[in-house]
DNA sequence: CATCACAGACTACAATTGTCAACCGAAATA
DNA sequence: TATTTCGGTTGACAATTGTAGTCTGTGATG
């Protein structure tokens, strides 16, 4: 569905919807300044520069209080699974398998995964 | 390895790429630019274009013949290993399984690959 | 009420990307 | 040999991205 929108979002703007995503509820300027700031190392204007391209490219909405409050309008369910889709488009021609397949052969996985894997696949009666 | 090289493939860049990666051996412009040119419809200055940032960023050799014969630096296999881990460290927390799982729950498997899968990792003893 | 801090809107600016044109010299061809 | 063709190099130009500054109005605070 999203492919004109979430493939739009850039690495710097995945940030901001990251941190969206983990709040549960929509958020003013202030709470997502404070958070990049630190772990970014980003300047508040830097910051608003994202918020607005996000809302400017429909994913991100704001609702009118006070102040602004944003909140994501894509999931990030709905957003990996795009881009991994997408990722599969690209590069493995299609095929989820061969993904799969590339990850298995080139040490992708730990062990905890292929366990975690195992249990996914198993042919349960 | 490649991070800084493989990440500097851009979209157009990369059906270069695909296009050397089939071919068995170097390729000269002329069959590059025959190939895109017709499934891409690209101006052959664009062409030249794509080849020539391939080559400065490292990923494209060139080999003096009578005419440059250009080859991939990094393989296939290399790249889309990178870029699929690159994919999991972005939006997966790092966690492959959690992008199969993804995978699963968004119906981005066909009944074939559920079934591969399964062999993939089946639990034998 | 006076002042301050900051959200929101606008502007900026270099680097990258997608596309392509122009020029120049050498190889192919007439 | 004269001419055409085209590979290689350089330049171009708009859109996007990463990063940030400025200005204006308003809510918070003294």
């Amino acid at each position: 569905m999203p492919d004109n929108v979430a493939s739009k979002i850039t690495d710097s703007e995945l940030e901001v919807m990251k941190l969206l995503w983990r709040a549960k509820d929509a958020l003013p300027v202030t709470a997502i300044r404070e958070e990049l700031q630190s772990s970014k190392g980003w300047e508040p204007a830097t910051i608003k520069t994202l918020i607005s391209r996000l809302v400017s490219k429909g994913v991100v909405r704001q609702e009118k209080r006070n102040v602004y409050y944003y909140s994501p309008v894509i999931s990030e369910k709905e957003y990996s699974s795009w881009a991994t889709k997408n990722l599969i488009t690209r590069i493995y021609n299609g095929k989820a398998s061969d993904l799969i397949a590339s990850l298995v052969n080139s040490d992708g996985l730990t062990q905890e995964d292929i366990a975690e894997l195992r249990e996914m696949f198993k042919v349960e009666e």
